[in-house]
DNA sequence: TTACAATATGACTAGAGATTCATATGAATA
DNA sequence: TATTCATATGAATCTCTAGTCATATTGTAA
């Protein structure tokens, strides 16, 4: 957490810290990355980077903290709230739908994201024992899903989950390195709910 | 590559640099890693190393190369050779098959390849411009699934190619931090098949 | 045994970057 | 204006590690 003389500062500074940090830690990871190079940019003295933070790691936490108040925003909250009015498709749509409108509107911090999830050490210090908070979410979804009759009684909770999350790492991953896919939005998520839901055999 | 003198070494010598290589990339990423750790590890003088290898990415690269070699070795060749014969379905599970004894035989080099992709810089600089070896390899296959009509017509190779491709991603994860599923690898497999082929939607 | 080559060694150098600190600045207050 | 308090600064320090190098050791061949 910054120090109080951080959000002391006029807002356009603060801005301008954040936005240095954002651009160092999505081109390096945490260690590599440089307090000199987000003074620098950010206009500020290195010195005065110390009267904000207490360090690099306070400063990183409190941009992992940003990034993901920021992501819940882009959630549908009656939606969320509201759950037992869905099925679990069109939860999932939504889910994958909001993923890929923050990935669009926020590409800095998805490295940031990919970074942080392959550094378990410090995955674990910021976010607790909580090995994963996405496939947690999943599972729940997953189990409602079976109680509601949405889907097949045979899969495994637990095992899905997992493979739900990392299809989801995939989608941030494929609006991040753009240029790659030839489809707006839409037709990825419909294609990705289409696999998801009927696989990929050849059917009669 | 290394240089001559480090394959003059005793083999045995060479495997203790070896194994205290892996040991300390499977533990940091490449920036972190220390070449004292590895030098003290394998019970040489840092002097020494710099006998064996030009500089640490000489030898990272050297552990990459090793990685990438043994990981073929467990993809069945004749299978891969003659990939007309069999289905699909029949070519995707040996290869997830062959993930999964790669990743319980040689878990420390899990996490290797872990931090290798999300270091989208070293990476480009070992493997040039392919962007993503393993994905290229599904879409090869889902190209010719298609043709052999084992696979529904209205997917899309490079969309599914890419979630292929953090699945198996998300199985070598899964094997390296184990205790988390209650399956063996073959239920694991089939489980993994079943979501592929058919999704997830109950069926009448 | 001596001379030469290859290898081993660890103290040393160089550089990078995080963090500290004494000092400067400037705004607010008495 | 003088004093106080918060903030700004960048030179100095501290730590860490990659990489070098002069020297020692070992092996080999004449």
């Amino acid at each position: 957490m910054p120090k109080e003389t951080f959000f002391n500062l006029p807002e356009e500074k603060q801005e301008r810290v954040i936005e240095a940090a954002i651009e160092e830690f999505a081109t390096y990871p945490f260690h590599k990355a440089r307090i000199t190079a987000i003074a620098d940019n950010a206009g500020i003295a290195k010195g005065s980077f110390y009267q904000y933070f207490k360090d690099k790691k306070d400063l990183y936490k409190y941009i992992i903290e940003l990034t993901v108040e920021k992501k819940l925003t882009y959630i549908n909250q009656e939606m969320m709230a509201n759950r037992e009015k869905y099925s679990f498709f069109q939860i999932l749509r939504e889910v994958y739908l909001s993923g890929i409108r923050f990935a669009e509107e926020n590409p800095r911090l998805i490295p940031i994201g990919f970074m942080l999830i392959n550094d378990k050490k410090l995955y674990h210090e910021i976010f607790g024992e909580y090995k994963d908070l996405s496939s947690d979410f999943f599972q729940q979804l997953l189990i409602q899903g079976k109680v509601k009759g949405d889907l097949d009684p045979a899969i495994d909770p637990v095992l899905v989950s997992k493979m739900l999350t990392s299809i989801s790492y995939s989608l941030g991953d494929l609006i991040y390195e753009d240029g790659k896919l030839d489809m707006n939005d839409m037709e990825i998520i419909d294609q990705m709910l289409h696999f998801i839901e009927n696989g990929i055999k050849k059917r009669e």
